[in-house]
DNA sequence: CTGAAAGCGCTTACAG
DNA sequence: CTGAAAGCGCTTACAG
């Protein structure tokens, strides 16, 4: 492709050469704000098609003060819930007539926070939605500006005094649990995914429904959000006799850590039952298929922006917006194995 | 939260002002297009940090021209292509200060078409980096301005005179079909995804493989990308007893046909054996795990926007950038079932 | 080396 | 109802 010259769109002045208006004519025909002569109005909505006019909404911008970007900052933009919420947002956004630019906060460290913040605010953003599901996220929201309308979403709102899009992880891990116990399991261990600090709604609601059962609490285990770190927990809980139920952080850690078990002749759910979060679609496909925590990410996306619009329209006192996300059973928990069973597998 | 009036950062001339300096030099300071004396310089950097300062892109580049804004269309931005694609898009893209925007096109639909890439256009964007994995894209591609900047991304470039950053489908696929022959079988049957016209580089390959080696050609199967639509074509699949190995479109196609075989008594590779394309993280923790063509999807976003860049800077002619995928061979293939076997199946 | 002035593409009072 | 004028926040010649 040859490029002559950097490339530059029709500007209102051309439209308005070729209709024989004003400028300003122009403005208030695509504008609708003030009444314009049908004739007039003819002539410039056919000079518009004709030359391929689109307003340059960054001269718009600074003229009117609307801004029409969104911006979203997140530590990453391809995890299944990363990827959905996104996704919820931009169809919301778009549908609202604005756009959304993406921003990657690579990790948590300053520098990285800094630079992201920075990049995002660079362009002439109505505000920033926050995806709190890692530590990159959660320091990017605290990095904002204070006058900046901003919307964070997770598992629970951790910047002060912004509304927040939120799922209740709390709620769902209990009944998650709750309901292993129910199976007959003595204790539920759970491998968390890095969002989890101690006071996580996940590792709240799981340590709610043992101790309300008064099983015993096992250490959480910390991992990352990938299959990878799941396999490798699974291959320290295959040579443990004592875990029967396992509650992981995510779908993808609870596929790893299955088939770490699988690989050392452990079966699920017979010997040991796991449950998941988030229910990709490809969950149910697995053998056997994964009973995990159905969360709506788009839908959350969806809720972050709707939040944002009030915001922008200068509501006073925008709350949260919370959903309980389901318990989706399937084929990978059952009731514990019987004790001679349970003893055979440490062999 | 309370939002007394529209968020206004600061801007240059408040700096200015408390610097003690013209609006010019501290634009001067900013972008060191000129020299300035040390002792202002400081003082316009200090004022710079008090009141936390930022640049308004949009009006910078109204009056230098210079755009900072990506947009990227898509027909999604959750499947696992689209958003690892995305993240190496956006990845480059801040790594060489620039934002990138998302738009969605909803459908191939003109009507959809067109908004998508009026809303795209609408925000002043330096170029469009376009993925073709669906009709949506192509279409999306083909009604963009001829003299913007347009780079697209997928299989084989669809937009005439568009550079492209490439995935060589064709061999890949070729490689793939061959090393099925090789194992044994008589064909290899196809369940193709949405993007794969009847000219697709991966259909072509496959045909090309099976053509050199005179085996017959089966109809191409037409599926979504989606792990449910795998299900389906997995269910009238388990019907037939002349199939013993089958190329998905994707891992997801793959993994979804495998359950449906697996619900049927049909054994993954001893009856059947299945290809996918991508090599998700999570399907070689599959049992068995899944032998698929690798795309490095953050790849080829990181070279689309590098195509970019050279179109900005107003290189003349940059060509298409091309990788070719390579199959991981897993569990999921093996040679064809003995005669007696597949007999067996059918019952 | 520094400031006053013009202008990027729009919108919005302000005249007429 | 319509146009000439001002101004949004910047950058870039242009004087000094």
């Amino acid at each position: 492709m040859t490029l002559k010259q950097p490339y530059r769109p029709p500007v209102l002045a051309d439209v308005a050469r070729l209709a024989g208006v004003s400028v300003p004519t122009v403005s208030r025909v695509l504008n609708g704000t003030k009444r314009v002569a049908p004739e007039l109005a003819t002539r410039v909505r056919d000079a518009v098609a004709e030359v391929g006019y689109r307003p340059n909404v960054a001269a718009r911008l600074m003229r009117s003060g609307r801004r029409t970007l969104i911006s979203v900052l997140a530590g990453g933009t391809s995890n299944y819930g990363y990827a959905r919420t996104i996704q919820g947002i931009e169809n919301a956004a778009r549908h609202a007539g604005m756009s959304v630019t993406i921003t990657v906060v690579e990790s948590a460290d300053d520098a990285h926070v800094a630079r992201a913040v920075d990049l995002a605010l660079t362009q002439p953003t109505a505000g920033a939605i926050v995806l709190e599901f890692d530590r990159a996220g959660i320091n990017a929201a605290r990095s904002l500006p204070p006058e900046l309308p901003v919307v964070v979403v997770g598992g629970g709102a951790r910047r002060r005094g912004a509304p927040g899009a939120l799922l209740d992880e709390r709620t769902a891990a209990r009944e998650a649990t709750e309901y292993l116990l129910r199976l007959g399991h003595t204790t539920v261990h759970y491998v968390a995914g890095p969002s989890a600090g101690k006071h996580s709604g996940r590792t709240e609601g799981w340590r709610a429904a043992l101790a309300s059962r008064s099983a015993p609490v096992p250490t959480a285990m910390a991992s990352e959000w990938d299959a990878a770190s799941g396999y490798a927990w699974g291959e320290r809980i295959a040579a443990r006799v004592d875990v029967t139920a396992v509650l992981c952080g995510n779908d993808e850690i609870a596929i790893g850590l299955m088939r770490a078990l699988s690989d050392r002749g452990i079966r699920v759910p017979e010997d040991v039952s796991v449950i998941g979060f988030d229910d990709q679609p490809i969950v149910r496909m697995w053998r056997p298929s994964l009973t995990t925590v159905a969360q709506d990410f788009e839908d959350l996306g969806a809720r972050a922006f709707g939040l944002m619009e009030r915001l922008i329209d200068g509501e006073r006192s925008v709350g949260s917006s919370v959903a309980v996300p389901q318990l989706v059973i399937r084929e990978s928990t059952a009731p514990p194995p019987q004790r001679s069973d349970a003893r055979e597998r440490g062999a």
